[in-house]
DNA sequence: GCATCGTGCTAACATAAGTTATTGTCGGCG
DNA sequence: CGCCGACAATAACTTATGTTAGCACGATGC
């Protein structure tokens, strides 16, 4: 089952032909693209909304003088931004940080979304308000949680995320972020996400090498952040939706 | 003309049934807040989306510790999470600054608009991606941005969308925010704040005095902000749209 | 007309985080 | 094999920003 699907089931019930749908389009229009390349920059007109089949990828704005904000991280399964087509032009850029496959999903196939599968159209508000809340959550991240808890509240957000597309343990996780990965993420520098990380593992909260990320105690992590999962908005809104039907 | 028709056309041409349609929606439902208080709470089932029709508001979100982060500012014409209601909680608060006005606008309302007005379902597609980049150009401010370039570029924002909304004169507007508000919209402490305000008063950038601010300079201030306006997409795509027609 | 409160301002001091630099390790590649 | 580049780790030092405290002003209310 894709990443997408996987996810999506987590907030409403998909029937046969919704997930053949979503798998028929995952199908079409794929690319591939180098660790550390971009997929989209700022300033083109954009095209199609990306689906992100497999690797790690992340939304970055960049100042005049170099410096770089990375804005958000998509996992498998995340769709970049529906109905994007509308603007004229990307205010921001996509990057790879792993090899990435992508799909290229046309304003056609949400014209058949909107018109033929409502189930579908509602998961993807939720992808869409999900999205907002998480970009509001990093807000509240960088202007008031410490950097330890900042750093702790990020490997918290990811690994949820990951486990809601299939893609972690109970208490681990691929983690293919660098530091500097991290410190652009995070608006620290990266000799201070260095020291953060170095705090975090001596408090036995951590443990991360070679590109694995091992989370010993996930409540302790998750106090030390200060993170409630309320803004991933986990709970299946489709029990409602059903009975209604 | 009401605010969110004024900012709405700054993005497509609407119809007189649209405005209409608009209009309506607006007067019905309408109820006030006194300054400073909430008009829905973190954790509360969203039931309706609110329609800011007079007054300043905001978007916050608070830690267990007290710590509290204002994420958005809504000004009059602003929506709060379309399709909100599809989620089971609210997971942030949204207060008042000064006394507001607002209209409650159902979930049926926007039925209508998708089933029978194409030009206002991509408005408000529009006002949603906005609302987006904004939170995205906040998480580059609070990251990236020192304390007067992020004071400079959050003035120039409001500044910005204020004249969208037909709020702000050339060179000044009004501006109803304490410099606790600022503090909890940077990131930055009170104290601070105030020595980041007199900063840009000592180079000629503002004149901020009793709920006015002025600014003499605006190229000024964007360049001291490192500003620029791309991610508020104030270019009319309706001109490509009314030719398809 | 006096107390009170919210707001703005300023000073002195404390500290979290940035900067620059060096070193070590590992894996890839010529 | 040995060089090189990416990444991680750490030390020494600087600086932006936070903290605590106190004062002044104006609006509000009794």
């Amino acid at each position: 089952m894709s990443h997408l699907v996987r996810k999506l089931e987590n907030f409403v019930r998909l029937s046969a032909a919704d997930r053949l749908m979503l798998n028929r389009a995952a199908a079409q229009r794929v690319r591939t693209f180098a660790p550390r390349t971009d997929i989209a920059r700022e300033g083109e007109k954009p095209k199609d909304v990306h689906l992100i089949l497999n690797g790690w990828a992340c939304r970055y704005k960049q100042l005049e003088d170099g410096r770089r904000q990375i804005v958000s991280f998509f996992l498998p399964g995340d769709i970049c931004d529906l109905n994007i087509f509308i603007l004229r032009e990307m205010d921001h850029s996509i990057g790879t940080i792993t090899p990435v496959s992508i799909a290229d999903l046309p304003r056609e196939f949400f014209d058949e979304i909107s018109a033929g599968y409502p189930r579908i159209a509602t998961a993807f508000w939720w992808e869409t308000l999900v999205n907002a809340a998480i970009q509001r959550e990093w807000t509240m991240n960088l202007g008031q949680r410490t950097a330890s808890e900042r750093m702790a509240h990020l490997l918290c957000e990811l690994f949820f995320r990951l486990r809601l597309a299939g893609l972690a343990d109970d208490h681990s996780c691929s983690f293919p972020l660098t530091q500097a990965d991290l410190a652009e993420a995070t608006g620290l520098s990266k000799v201070h996400v260095n020291r953060t990380l170095q705090e975090l593992r001596a408090s036995n909260l951590i443990v991360l090498k070679g590109k694995m990320l091992v989370l010993p105690d996930l409540d302790r992590l998750m106090s030390a952040g200060l993170f409630n999962a309320n803004y991933l908005h986990l709970d299946r809104e489709g029990r409602q939706l059903d009975s209604n039907e």
